[in-house]
This record gives C-alpha cells, structure tokens and sequence, in this order.
DNA sequence: TTTAGCATGCTAAAAAATTAGCATATTTTT
DNA sequence: AAAAATATGCTAATTTTTTAGCATGCTAAA
C-alpha cells in the first residue's frame, strides 16, 4: 500500500498532523500546521485527503473531526520500514544505535531496562 | 533545519533514491523512481534539487553523479525525530517494539546479543 | 427570536510542480 | 574518422497543488 506516499507536501503536512493527535478539526490543523494558510484552505485541502481516501469524517456537533483511514499502528510500520531502507540499510540494529543516540539525555535507568527486557522477550518468543 | 520536509512529491522520490544509494546518476535515479517518468523529467528535478541547495553534482566522465548536501547521518536523525513524533509519541521504547516486530523473522540469536550489548552501552556511558 | 459567531459547500484564480522536446556537446563504437 | 549512443542546456506547455472568497446553514447568546 503505497498510498502515504504520494502526498503533495500540504497534504503530508496535515495527515502528520492528523496522525500525532489522533483525529482533528480544521481548527486543530490551522493551529499547528507550518506556514499556516488560511482556514479555506485547510477545508479544501481536508476535503481533498477524504476524496482520495487517505481521511474520514465523522461530524461532532456543528464541526467536522478528521482521522486516518489507515489506522496509526499500520502507518507507523510503513514509516519505519521506509526509514529502515532508505536511511538505515535495513538494519535494525543501526536504528536503535541511531535513536539511543538521539534520546541519550533522556532515558532513565528506568527505560533502559525496559528496552533490555523488550529485547530479550522478542528473543524468547521469536524462536 | 526544515529543509527536507518542504519537498514536493518527485522532489521527495527522488532524494530517497540518492540517499539510498549514496550517490546516483540520473539513469539510476530512472530506474529506481516509481511511476517514471521521461528522462528528460528525472534531469528537470535534479536540476531544481540542486537550485533548491539539496543536492551538489561532480562530473565523472561524461555524466554527472548527484549525492545530498546533508549528510545521511544528519538526514537519518532528523527523519527518525519526525516519526517519533508523528507516529510514536515521542517514546524510543515503542518504536524499538515495533522495530522488533518488524524484523522478527530475520534476527539472528546474534542480532539480539549485540542489541542488548548497544543499551548495555549506552546505559553506562549515557551518564 | 434575532443576532453574532462559526461551520461547511462550492467555485475559481494563482502559483508550483511535473513533464517533454529540441539543440548541442562529448564519448564510445565500428 | 565517421556514426551511434549517451550526456547535458534550455525552454515551454500541461497538470496538479495551493490558495482564497462568497453563499449558506446551524448553534448559542443577547
């Protein structure tokens, strides 16, 4: 399903947004978009993304909420990979080289557990 | 820096498949891009890529070899920060889970060693 | 219940992206 | 050395994206 993929950069700024908070009005979208147009032309831009299949809307009192078509989980996997390949040359370990880099300031003691007792799960269960 | 986030779609395609590969003529970029368009189209956007400050070209031989003006290292981040903040909520424990998930099947038992070996790492040295 | 405030529907213009084609130079092959 | 193949330089047209504005309906407040 390469469907994410075609976006124009409006229409990936919105479905970005659209994906962090879940679901979202126009509003919403005014509000943390970059470079902000005007509030027609996040409707119109709204409106386009459900033509192509990418948003629904359901109506909540007198105002539209957006949310994806592709539910989050199935989209954060497309993203992965695609990072996966195009940055990391598939190797999950460089991603997680990468991200313990990125996050060094704020990991706990705490997470770093966790992350061990992740790893060592996924080895377990994963044959 | 919100340099790659502007990018039209063939702008996009395009800087993935140079990123991909390292650097790329434009017959590979071609033959890699979806959808292809004209030979012609591919050298346009290069063309732009460079004007826009995202790509540089050196000539070898006959044709020109494009490779990015940021370097992958600093583009991996950056792409990584996007989608902890879009998809993952900006927790490094959630996108290690589905990293796992994702690569499940092809981790060898020695995978999961140097895994646990990279936090064990960064656990002490992290402060 | 009238008015003000928001919301959407629809339409159309402006700007940007995408595309292809012709002219020309440089390699490489014959 | 001539011909064929492959490159790039430029230019211009088409298509898509992005934008805003006017008309209209619903909600809530005065």
């Amino acid at each position: 399903m390469k469907f994410l993929k075609n976006l124009s950069r409006r229409e990936r700024q919105i479905m970005d947004i659209v994906y962090e908070m879940n679901e979202a009005t126009v509003a919403q979208v005014l509000e943390l978009i970059p470079d902000p147009p005007s509030y027609s032309t996040i409707r119109a831009l709204l409106r386009v993304l459900e033509e192509k299949g990418h948003l629904i809307h359901k109506q909540q009192g007198p105002r539209y909420i957006y949310s994806p078509t592709i539910p989050r989980e199935e989209a954060r996997q497309n993203a992965l990979k695609h990072i996966l390949k195009t940055f990391f040359d598939n190797s999950t370990e460089e991603v997680v080289a990468a991200l313990l880099n990125i996050s060094e300031e704020d990991l706990s003691e705490e997470e770093y557990k966790r992350l061990t007792k992740l790893i060592k799960k996924a080895q377990n269960e994963g044959r």
